[in-house]
DNA sequence: GGAATAAGGTTGCCTACGAAACTAATTCGG
DNA sequence: CCGAATTAGTTTCGTAGGCAACCTTATTCC
Protein backbone atom coordinates (compact mmCIF):
# COMPACT_ATOMS: atom_id res chain seq x y z
CA UNK A 1 0.00 0.00 0.00
CA UNK A 2 3.03 2.79 0.72
CA UNK A 3 4.75 1.45 -2.29
CA UNK A 4 1.79 3.23 -4.37
CA UNK A 5 3.76 5.98 -4.12
CA UNK A 6 7.07 5.03 -4.73
CA UNK A 7 5.34 4.05 -8.27
CA UNK A 8 4.76 7.35 -8.97
CA UNK A 9 7.90 8.57 -7.94
CA UNK A 10 9.80 5.78 -10.11
CA UNK A 11 8.05 7.07 -13.22
CA UNK A 12 8.73 10.01 -13.30
CA UNK A 13 12.82 9.57 -12.02
CA UNK A 14 13.08 7.10 -14.70
CA UNK A 15 11.09 9.72 -17.32
CA UNK A 16 13.58 13.10 -16.55
CA UNK A 17 17.03 10.69 -15.85
CA UNK A 18 15.68 9.12 -19.54
CA UNK A 19 15.52 12.35 -21.27
CA UNK A 20 18.42 13.74 -19.80
CA UNK A 21 20.96 11.35 -20.96
CA UNK A 22 19.27 11.00 -24.37
CA UNK A 23 19.37 14.93 -24.30
CA UNK A 24 23.46 14.50 -23.66
CA UNK A 25 23.42 12.54 -26.13
CA UNK A 26 22.20 14.10 -28.84
CA UNK A 27 23.03 18.03 -27.84
CA UNK A 28 25.59 17.94 -30.80
CA UNK A 29 22.96 17.47 -33.22
CA UNK A 30 20.85 20.36 -32.40
CA UNK A 31 17.73 18.24 -31.11
CA UNK A 32 16.33 17.02 -27.68
CA UNK A 33 13.78 14.04 -27.47
CA UNK A 34 10.65 15.99 -27.88
CA UNK A 35 11.82 17.49 -30.71
CA UNK A 36 12.86 13.85 -32.65
CA UNK A 37 9.68 12.38 -31.40
CA UNK A 38 7.79 15.26 -33.26
CA UNK A 39 9.65 14.51 -35.74
CA UNK A 40 8.70 11.03 -36.20
CA UNK A 41 5.54 11.60 -36.37
CA UNK A 42 5.59 14.05 -38.83
CA UNK A 43 7.94 11.79 -40.64
CA UNK A 44 4.54 9.54 -40.70
CA UNK A 45 2.14 11.61 -41.60
CA UNK A 46 3.44 14.24 -43.83
CA UNK A 47 1.54 17.40 -44.44
CA UNK A 48 -0.65 16.61 -41.25
CA UNK A 49 -2.12 19.77 -39.29
CA UNK A 50 -0.82 21.15 -35.93
CA UNK A 51 -4.22 19.41 -34.20
CA UNK A 52 -3.74 16.12 -35.63
CA UNK A 53 0.19 16.57 -34.70
CA UNK A 54 -1.03 17.53 -31.28
CA UNK A 55 -3.47 14.78 -30.86
CA UNK A 56 -1.18 12.05 -31.90
CA UNK A 57 1.64 13.35 -29.60
CA UNK A 58 -1.29 13.97 -26.92
CA UNK A 59 -0.13 16.71 -26.14
CA UNK A 60 -2.17 20.49 -26.07
CA UNK A 61 -1.91 22.45 -28.87
CA UNK A 62 -0.34 25.28 -27.41
CA UNK A 63 2.80 23.17 -26.05
CA UNK A 64 2.68 21.20 -29.63
CA UNK A 65 2.81 24.22 -31.28
CA UNK A 66 5.58 25.50 -29.52
CA UNK A 67 7.48 22.60 -30.25
CA UNK A 68 6.99 23.48 -34.29
CA UNK A 69 7.82 26.74 -33.43
CA UNK A 70 11.27 25.90 -32.59
CA UNK A 71 11.35 22.93 -35.13
CA UNK A 72 10.51 25.49 -37.90
CA UNK A 73 13.25 28.07 -36.13
CA UNK A 74 15.69 24.68 -36.53
CA UNK A 75 15.24 24.44 -40.37
CA UNK A 76 13.78 21.21 -39.47
CA UNK A 77 10.23 21.83 -40.50
CA UNK A 78 7.96 23.91 -42.59
CA UNK A 79 4.72 25.33 -41.62
CA UNK A 80 3.02 25.57 -45.40
CA UNK A 81 -0.55 27.18 -46.05
CA UNK A 82 -3.42 24.85 -46.60
CA UNK A 83 -5.78 25.61 -49.99
CA UNK A 84 -9.21 24.84 -49.30
CA UNK A 85 -9.03 26.58 -45.63
CA UNK A 86 -7.49 29.04 -44.63
CA UNK A 87 -6.66 28.20 -40.93
CA UNK A 88 -4.99 25.78 -40.86
CA UNK A 89 -1.49 25.11 -41.90
CA UNK A 90 0.18 21.72 -43.05
CA UNK A 91 3.41 20.82 -41.48
CA UNK A 92 6.00 19.13 -43.59
CA UNK A 93 9.69 18.06 -42.87
CA UNK A 94 12.57 19.19 -44.46
CA UNK A 95 15.31 17.27 -46.44
CA UNK A 96 17.78 17.48 -44.20
CA UNK A 97 15.18 16.57 -41.48
CA UNK A 98 15.32 12.98 -42.34
CA UNK A 99 18.82 12.10 -41.99
CA UNK A 100 18.64 13.46 -38.70
CA UNK A 101 15.74 11.76 -37.91
CA UNK A 102 17.62 8.57 -38.84
CA UNK A 103 20.63 9.25 -36.51
CA UNK A 104 18.75 10.26 -33.54
CA UNK A 105 16.53 6.96 -34.06
CA UNK A 106 19.87 5.27 -33.49
CA UNK A 107 21.23 7.04 -30.56
CA UNK A 108 17.62 6.58 -28.52
CA UNK A 109 17.86 3.12 -29.54
CA UNK A 110 21.55 2.76 -28.07
CA UNK A 111 20.71 4.84 -24.93
CA UNK A 112 17.58 2.60 -24.48
CA UNK A 113 19.51 -0.18 -24.39
CA UNK A 114 22.14 0.59 -22.13
CA UNK A 115 19.56 1.53 -19.64
CA UNK A 116 17.78 -2.18 -20.02
CA UNK A 117 20.94 -3.68 -20.72
CA UNK A 118 20.50 -5.52 -17.37
CA UNK A 119 16.55 -6.46 -17.93
CA UNK A 120 15.76 -10.04 -18.99
CA UNK A 121 13.47 -9.60 -22.45
CA UNK A 122 10.82 -10.87 -20.46
CA UNK A 123 10.84 -8.45 -17.54
CA UNK A 124 10.54 -5.41 -20.06
CA UNK A 125 8.03 -6.48 -22.19
CA UNK A 126 5.67 -7.21 -18.75
CA UNK A 127 7.13 -3.72 -17.72
CA UNK A 128 5.51 -2.17 -20.97
CA UNK A 129 2.18 -4.41 -20.81
CA UNK A 130 1.65 -2.75 -17.15
CA UNK A 131 2.77 1.06 -18.20
CA UNK A 132 0.36 0.56 -20.83
CA UNK A 133 -2.59 -0.45 -18.71
CA UNK A 134 -1.64 2.89 -16.17
CA UNK A 135 -1.12 4.91 -19.05
CA UNK A 136 -4.89 4.04 -20.23
CA UNK A 137 -6.13 4.39 -16.87
CA UNK A 138 -4.69 7.88 -16.72
CA UNK A 139 -5.92 9.00 -20.03
CA UNK A 140 -9.64 8.07 -18.70
CA UNK A 141 -9.12 9.94 -16.07
CA UNK A 142 -7.81 12.80 -17.51
CA UNK A 143 -10.46 12.73 -20.27
CA UNK A 144 -13.51 12.36 -17.85
CA UNK A 145 -12.55 15.64 -16.17
CA UNK A 146 -11.55 18.09 -18.98
CA UNK A 147 -11.28 20.88 -17.18
CA UNK A 148 -14.56 22.92 -16.14
CA UNK A 149 -16.25 22.99 -19.28
CA UNK A 150 -15.79 25.79 -21.63
CA UNK A 151 -17.19 29.58 -20.91
CA UNK A 152 -18.13 29.34 -17.34
CA UNK A 153 -15.15 31.19 -16.48
CA UNK A 154 -16.84 32.93 -13.53
CA UNK A 155 -14.75 33.64 -10.13
CA UNK A 156 -10.98 34.30 -11.34
CA UNK A 157 -8.79 33.95 -8.87
CA UNK A 158 -10.28 33.03 -5.46
CA UNK A 159 -8.81 30.09 -4.12
CA UNK A 160 -11.34 27.70 -3.44
CA UNK A 161 -10.34 26.94 0.14
CA UNK A 162 -10.56 23.72 1.55
CA UNK A 163 -6.78 23.09 2.73
CA UNK A 164 -6.56 20.92 5.43
CA UNK A 165 -8.82 18.16 4.38
CA UNK A 166 -7.92 14.05 5.17
CA UNK B 1 14.05 -5.27 -29.64
CA UNK B 2 11.56 -2.83 -31.91
CA UNK B 3 9.58 -2.10 -28.34
CA UNK B 4 12.49 -1.15 -26.55
CA UNK B 5 11.11 1.76 -27.71
CA UNK B 6 8.03 1.80 -26.35
CA UNK B 7 9.11 1.59 -23.11
CA UNK B 8 10.92 4.70 -23.60
CA UNK B 9 8.13 6.36 -24.85
CA UNK B 10 5.36 4.68 -21.90
CA UNK B 11 7.72 6.21 -19.26
CA UNK B 12 7.39 9.47 -20.08
CA UNK B 13 3.79 9.18 -21.50
CA UNK B 14 3.29 7.79 -17.88
CA UNK B 15 5.16 10.42 -15.91
CA UNK B 16 3.37 13.23 -18.24
CA UNK B 17 -0.09 11.89 -17.72
CA UNK B 18 0.48 11.16 -13.59
CA UNK B 19 2.09 15.48 -13.11
CA UNK B 20 -0.95 16.53 -14.84
CA UNK B 21 -3.39 14.99 -13.56
CA UNK B 22 -2.19 15.40 -10.12
CA UNK B 23 -1.60 19.22 -11.03
CA UNK B 24 -5.32 19.19 -12.07
CA UNK B 25 -6.14 18.05 -8.03
CA UNK B 26 -4.11 20.28 -6.38
CA UNK B 27 -4.08 23.14 -8.73
CA UNK B 28 -6.16 25.25 -5.57
CA UNK B 29 -3.56 24.28 -2.84
CA UNK B 30 -1.34 26.54 -4.91
CA UNK B 31 0.83 23.23 -5.29
CA UNK B 32 2.58 21.22 -7.99
CA UNK B 33 3.31 17.61 -7.62
CA UNK B 34 7.35 18.80 -7.59
CA UNK B 35 6.78 21.33 -4.90
CA UNK B 36 4.93 19.16 -2.77
CA UNK B 37 7.95 16.19 -3.42
CA UNK B 38 10.53 18.99 -2.14
CA UNK B 39 7.81 19.54 0.98
CA UNK B 40 8.04 16.37 1.73
CA UNK B 41 11.85 15.99 1.66
CA UNK B 42 12.18 18.68 3.93
CA UNK B 43 9.82 17.63 6.21
CA UNK B 44 12.28 14.58 6.67
CA UNK B 45 15.67 16.50 6.81
CA UNK B 46 14.07 20.24 8.51
CA UNK B 47 17.81 22.26 8.35
CA UNK B 48 18.75 20.88 5.27
CA UNK B 49 20.72 23.07 2.94
CA UNK B 50 20.18 23.62 -0.89
CA UNK B 51 23.07 21.14 -2.08
CA UNK B 52 21.27 18.35 0.66
CA UNK B 53 18.21 18.99 -1.24
CA UNK B 54 19.26 18.65 -4.37
CA UNK B 55 21.19 15.55 -3.83
CA UNK B 56 17.84 13.60 -2.33
CA UNK B 57 15.83 15.34 -4.92
CA UNK B 58 17.76 14.12 -7.66
CA UNK B 59 18.15 17.18 -9.03
CA UNK B 60 20.30 19.63 -10.27
CA UNK B 61 20.82 22.53 -7.81
CA UNK B 62 20.14 25.32 -9.82
CA UNK B 63 16.65 23.53 -10.86
CA UNK B 64 16.16 22.84 -6.75
CA UNK B 65 17.40 26.31 -6.12
CA UNK B 66 14.31 27.70 -8.31
CA UNK B 67 11.71 25.13 -6.60
CA UNK B 68 12.52 26.68 -3.47
CA UNK B 69 12.24 29.59 -4.58
CA UNK B 70 8.55 29.56 -5.48
CA UNK B 71 7.85 27.38 -2.05
CA UNK B 72 9.68 30.25 -0.50
CA UNK B 73 7.37 32.97 -2.32
CA UNK B 74 4.19 31.26 -1.58
CA UNK B 75 5.33 31.31 2.11
CA UNK B 76 5.86 27.48 2.87
CA UNK B 77 9.68 26.94 3.20
CA UNK B 78 12.30 30.00 4.93
CA UNK B 79 15.68 30.22 4.09
CA UNK B 80 18.26 30.94 7.24
CA UNK B 81 21.90 31.49 7.25
CA UNK B 82 23.88 29.27 8.98
CA UNK B 83 25.96 30.17 11.77
CA UNK B 84 29.38 28.65 11.49
CA UNK B 85 29.23 29.05 7.14
CA UNK B 86 28.15 31.83 5.22
CA UNK B 87 27.73 30.56 2.09
CA UNK B 88 24.84 28.00 3.09
CA UNK B 89 21.69 28.37 4.07
CA UNK B 90 19.25 26.23 5.68
CA UNK B 91 15.58 25.56 4.66
CA UNK B 92 12.98 25.07 7.35
CA UNK B 93 9.11 24.40 6.51
CA UNK B 94 7.36 27.22 8.07
CA UNK B 95 3.78 26.08 10.09
CA UNK B 96 0.73 25.69 7.64
CA UNK B 97 3.26 23.95 5.27
CA UNK B 98 3.02 20.73 7.50
CA UNK B 99 -0.89 20.90 7.10
CA UNK B 100 -0.53 21.19 3.39
CA UNK B 101 2.01 18.89 2.80
CA UNK B 102 -0.88 16.30 4.79
CA UNK B 103 -3.41 17.10 2.82
CA UNK B 104 -0.90 16.41 -0.51
CA UNK B 105 -0.16 13.34 0.50
CA UNK B 106 -3.93 12.27 0.52
CA UNK B 107 -4.59 13.62 -3.02
CA UNK B 108 -0.95 11.61 -4.28
CA UNK B 109 -2.05 8.49 -2.61
CA UNK B 110 -5.92 8.68 -3.78
CA UNK B 111 -4.65 9.83 -7.63
CA UNK B 112 -2.25 6.66 -7.54
CA UNK B 113 -4.69 4.05 -6.19
CA UNK B 114 -7.00 5.60 -9.17
CA UNK B 115 -4.50 5.24 -11.96
CA UNK B 116 -3.24 1.71 -10.61
CA UNK B 117 -7.09 0.25 -9.58
CA UNK B 118 -6.73 -2.10 -12.86
CA UNK B 119 -3.19 -3.73 -11.59
CA UNK B 120 -3.29 -6.35 -9.67
CA UNK B 121 -0.52 -5.86 -6.69
CA UNK B 122 1.55 -8.33 -7.88
CA UNK B 123 1.93 -7.04 -10.86
CA UNK B 124 2.47 -2.92 -9.38
CA UNK B 125 5.44 -4.64 -7.56
CA UNK B 126 6.88 -6.42 -10.06
CA UNK B 127 6.91 -2.72 -12.36
CA UNK B 128 8.39 -0.72 -9.21
CA UNK B 129 11.20 -3.27 -8.70
CA UNK B 130 12.20 -3.05 -12.98
CA UNK B 131 11.44 0.44 -12.74
CA UNK B 132 14.31 0.63 -9.78
CA UNK B 133 16.79 -1.50 -11.55
CA UNK B 134 16.02 0.93 -15.05
CA UNK B 135 16.81 3.68 -12.27
CA UNK B 136 19.94 2.32 -11.31
CA UNK B 137 21.15 1.68 -14.65
CA UNK B 138 20.71 5.21 -16.16
CA UNK B 139 22.08 6.91 -12.46
CA UNK B 140 25.08 4.95 -13.19
CA UNK B 141 25.22 6.26 -16.90
CA UNK B 142 24.63 10.04 -16.03
CA UNK B 143 27.58 9.36 -13.07
CA UNK B 144 30.16 8.04 -15.26
CA UNK B 145 30.28 10.78 -17.79
CA UNK B 146 28.59 13.80 -16.03
CA UNK B 147 29.57 16.31 -18.59
CA UNK B 148 33.38 16.87 -19.80
CA UNK B 149 34.99 17.07 -16.65
CA UNK B 150 35.63 20.14 -14.69
CA UNK B 151 37.96 23.28 -16.65
CA UNK B 152 38.63 21.33 -19.36
CA UNK B 153 36.88 23.56 -21.55
CA UNK B 154 38.71 23.29 -24.60
CA UNK B 155 37.00 22.73 -27.89
CA UNK B 156 34.24 25.37 -27.64
CA UNK B 157 31.15 23.93 -30.03
CA UNK B 158 33.02 22.22 -32.34
CA UNK B 159 30.03 19.37 -32.84
CA UNK B 160 31.83 15.88 -32.54
CA UNK B 161 31.51 15.12 -35.93
CA UNK B 162 29.11 11.91 -36.45
CA UNK B 163 25.94 12.93 -37.76
CA UNK B 164 24.84 10.36 -39.60
CA UNK B 165 25.97 7.65 -38.77
CA UNK B 166 23.88 4.16 -37.99
C1' DG C 1 -28.20 35.37 -45.48
C1' DG C 2 -26.84 36.49 -40.91
C1' DA C 3 -25.90 35.35 -36.19
C1' DA C 4 -24.23 31.74 -33.21
C1' DT C 5 -21.00 28.17 -32.78
C1' DA C 6 -17.13 25.37 -33.67
C1' DA C 7 -12.49 24.53 -35.28
C1' DG C 8 -7.49 25.85 -35.99
C1' DG C 9 -3.76 28.45 -34.20
C1' DT C 10 -1.32 31.74 -31.47
C1' DT C 11 0.10 34.36 -27.43
C1' DG C 12 0.84 35.08 -22.51
C1' DC C 13 1.80 33.33 -18.15
C1' DC C 14 3.50 29.66 -15.04
C1' DT C 15 6.12 25.50 -13.48
C1' DA C 16 9.96 22.30 -14.26
C1' DC C 17 14.74 21.11 -15.44
C1' DG C 18 19.31 21.16 -17.24
C1' DA C 19 23.83 23.57 -18.60
C1' DA C 20 27.05 27.05 -18.11
C1' DA C 21 29.03 30.91 -16.02
C1' DC C 22 29.73 33.61 -11.96
C1' DT C 23 30.27 35.24 -6.95
C1' DA C 24 31.43 34.53 -2.39
C1' DA C 25 33.23 31.72 1.23
C1' DT C 26 36.12 28.02 2.78
C1' DT C 27 39.59 24.60 2.70
C1' DC C 28 44.15 22.89 1.30
C1' DG C 29 48.85 22.52 -0.10
C1' DG C 30 53.20 24.25 0.11
C1' DC D 1 50.23 32.49 5.60
C1' DC D 2 48.90 32.92 0.87
C1' DG D 3 47.28 31.50 -3.43
C1' DA D 4 44.81 27.60 -5.74
C1' DA D 5 41.15 24.51 -5.73
C1' DT D 6 36.55 23.39 -3.86
C1' DT D 7 32.03 24.22 -2.35
C1' DA D 8 27.40 26.72 -1.88
C1' DG D 9 24.17 29.32 -4.27
C1' DT D 10 22.55 32.22 -7.80
C1' DT D 11 21.72 34.03 -12.47
C1' DT D 12 21.01 33.51 -17.38
C1' DC D 13 19.43 31.00 -21.18
C1' DG D 14 16.96 27.35 -23.50
C1' DT D 15 13.59 23.55 -23.81
C1' DA D 16 9.20 21.32 -22.36
C1' DG D 17 4.40 21.42 -21.26
C1' DG D 18 -0.04 22.93 -19.25
C1' DC D 19 -3.97 26.37 -18.96
C1' DA D 20 -6.53 30.35 -20.28
C1' DA D 21 -7.68 33.78 -23.25
C1' DC D 22 -7.88 35.39 -27.57
C1' DC D 23 -8.17 36.08 -33.14
C1' DT D 24 -9.55 34.20 -37.44
C1' DT D 25 -11.94 31.20 -40.52
C1' DA D 26 -15.52 27.77 -41.36
C1' DT D 27 -19.82 25.68 -40.39
C1' DT D 28 -24.41 25.41 -38.81
C1' DC D 29 -28.73 26.59 -37.77
C1' DC D 30 -32.40 29.26 -37.72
Amino acid sequence: MEDLRDFGFLVSDVARLLRTEFDRRVRHLGLTRSQWLALTRIYRQPGCTLSELAETMEMEKASTGKLVDRLEANGFVVREADGSDRRMKRIRLTGEAEAIERTMRGIALDTLQEALAALPDREREHAVETLLKVKASLQEMLQNRPRAASHPRANGLSAPSEVASR
